[in-house]
DNA sequence: CATTGTGAACGGGTTCACAGCA
DNA sequence: TGCTGTGAACCCGTTCACAATG
């Protein structure tokens, strides 16, 4: 099976699987199945079978597959076989607790810089990191190599900022700033904001 | 056109809707059309239409739309024309920055209890609140009434967390563990999990 | 015999295109 | 003329069902 182009949207649940493949080797699983990785995720198990026949075989009829050889799989197919830099763009309280957040190291992530424009920050040190001026932000960004930003800045000043980062060499912005951003083709963005789920949630309630 | 069964997908991008509607607002913009809407989310005019056209006739033809009044159609089928009132529970450093986070109270959200397992934390302030013991769950959220919950308690902790939740009558949880959560059914849960949106997205990088 | 991988059938969400109306 | 509301067409993701196989 080829990888012409596979949907977006099963790209989205490949880390779902290995997450849910890494706790099952925590729990010191070798084998599962398609059946059992799905109740686990609450995903039906052809679902499961279709997403990964995009990329190959790897399983064994009548046994399932192998925790750790999926894993390794989905690790590859996600780009994950390598440690991913990040740049933090704004250290407000949801800024710092992403600074201070110990679990993105064992899934492939560090932050190495991180930038505000608050004088009264710049310079001042959060866990092992330095805060640096935000107008710093083009060379540091192309002197680092940094392809992927967390956005933690006032909605305000987030577009400008976007601009920025992009015309820096940014290639994917995580942005918890509730605004949509506007970016050239070929640049991704994933937006977080809670507020938008708990009003979807309320909805259903009374 | 009647109100049966709007597919939820429609219903979670009714508060993008609500959310650009508002900046527009406070741009002075009174009136705007599907297409003016659309390009500001990165939307299809027509699919704002559709999704609009499940809940009533909002608009005039030739003009668009009143901001203000679709402002209050969106606020009032998403039930948020009251303050919900939520449950923190989990005070580490991500509940920490929830919990001074200013953005819920003009969203129409407020957190009123704070829980955490630590007698360390126990007794400390947070912002206006006082952080209380994850024993007394059930007594307390059945006390105030809380029907929504923000869980930010480590994985290895969050099932169990929910069944107490689920028990004590809450009826709604943002996740922030990285864990799928089992639930009964007419309980809904949304999943917050910054690492597993990297991961979408490094698949694109190289 | 359990479970995969997959073509085919299905279903439902999105887009199209246009009548209707201010 | 400009834009809404909507049935119909279209498209695409999910589910079904089964041949294949260790």
């Amino acid at each position: 099976m080829a990888e012409q182009s596979v949907p977006d949207i099963v790209i989205g649940r490949l880390p779902r699987y290995l997450q849910a493949l890494e706790r099952m080797r925590l729990e010191g699983i070798t084998t599962t199945s398609s059946l059992e990785l799905g109740q686990r995720l609450g995903i039906s198990a052809a679902q499961i079978r279709k997403d990964l026949s995009h990329f190959g075989e790897f399983g064994k009829q009548g046994t399932g597959y192998s925790v750790e050889f999926l894993i390794e799989q989905l690790r590859a197919i996600l780009n994950l076989n390598r440690m991913w830099d990040l740049a933090l763009v704004g250290v407000g309280d949801l800024g710092s607790a992403l600074a201070r957040y110990q679990g993105f190291t064992n899934r492939g992530f560090r932050i190495v810089l991180a930038f505000d424009n608050d004088p009264q920050k710049i310079g001042k040190r959060i866990g092992h990191l330095v805060i640096e001026d935000s107008a710093t932000i083009p060379e540091r960004i192309r002197q680092t190599g940094v392809k992927i930003a967390m956005l933690t800045v006032p909605a305000a000043e987030a577009q400008k900022v976007t601009d920025c980062l992009v015309e820096a060499g940014i290639r994917a912005i995580l942005n918890y700033a509730p605004i949509h951003l506007v970016v050239p083709p070929g640049i991704i963005v994933e937006h977080i904001d809670p507020i938008l789920k708990l009003q979807h949630m309320t909805y259903y309630l009374d």
